[in-house]
DNA sequence: CGATAATATATCGGTAGTCGATATAATGTT
DNA sequence: AACATTATATCGACTACCGATATATTATCG
C-alpha cells in the first residue's frame, strides 16, 4: 500500500520541469518588485551567482507566454528614453509562484534523495 | 568585479538539465548494480518515492542514446524466458555520473537560493 | 484451459520550447 | 564619429519528451 501508483500526485514531467524553472525564475524576480525583461535577466543571473542565465531568445517569448497566461502583466513605460516593458506579478502569478515553488521543492527533494544515494563524489 | 560574466563556468541549460536529470536517474540506478530497463524504471520510481517516473517512450530511446554515448553497456540476457537487456555502467558512465552529480548539485543549490528568497510559502 | 494482466522492449509522429542568429533602435562611452 | 550597452522582438533549426501503438512472453485466476 501507499505504493507510488497514486495518480494525481506530484509527478515529474521533464519538459514541464524545465519550463517551470524558467517561470519560477521570472516569478521570483518579480516578487521583489516590478521589473522589465532585461532587468529580470540581470537579477536572475546575479541572485543565482551566475548559475541561471536567460537567453533573450528564451526570455521574451517566455514573458509573452506568461503574460498571456495571466501570471504577469506588462506595461510599456511611457515617457522618453529607451522603451521598456515593465512587468508585475498578478494575483494568479503570485498563486502560481506558491504552487510551483512547492512542486519544485518536492522534485528537488526527490533528486537529492537519489543524489545522496550515490554517496560522496570526489571533486 | 567578480561579475558573473565569467564564461566557461557551470552554466544552466534548460534542455540539458532536463535531459541530464534523466541520465542521472539511469546512472544512479545502475550504480547499485546491473539492471535491465524495466527494472531501472521501477527502481527510480521507488527510490524517489514516486516523484520520478519513466515513460517507456522516454526510457528506451534514452538507454539507446546512453549506450551509443558509451555511458552504459547493454547485454541481452541469454537463456530462456523473457528477453531482457541488462545494462551496466561503463567507466565513462561512472565518470559522467560524478560530473553530472556535481553539476546538478550546483544548479539545485542556485535554485534553492532563489527559492529561499521567495520566503515561506503557505500551503 | 482460456482470458486477462503484468513483464519487457521497441518505434513513431506530434509537439513544445529552448537556443542561436538576426534585426532594430536608443543611449552611454571613448 | 565609432562602438558598446541597454532593451525588445522574431524566426527557424533542433532536440527529445510523451502518448500511442506494436509485439511477445510469462503469471494469475476462474
Amino acid at each position: 500500500m501507499s505504493k507510488p501508483d497514486t495518480p494525481g500526485d506530484q509527478e515529474f514531467d521533464a519538459q514541464g520541469f524545465a519550463r517551470g524553472i524558467h517561470e519560477l525564475l521570472v516569478l521570483a524576480a518579480l516578487r521583489e518588485g516590478p521589473r522589465h525583461g532585461y532587468q529580470i535577466a540581470l537579477d536572475v543571473e546575479a541572485h543565482s551567482d551566475g548559475v541561471f542565465r536567460f537567453r533573450h531568445g528564451t526570455l521574451y517569448p517566455l514573458l509573452h507566454r506568461m503574460e498571456a497566461n495571466g501570471f504577469i502583466q506588462g506595461r510599456w513605460s511611457s515617457g522618453a528614453g529607451r522603451r521598456k516593458k515593465v512587468y508585475s506579478l498578478t494575483d494568479l502569478g503570485r498563486q502560481h509562484l506558491g504552487g510551483e515553488t512547492n512542486r519544485v521543492r518536492e522534485i528537488v527533494a526527490g533528486l537529492m534523495r537519489i543524489l545522496r544515494r550515490t554517496g560522496e563524489v570526489p571533486a
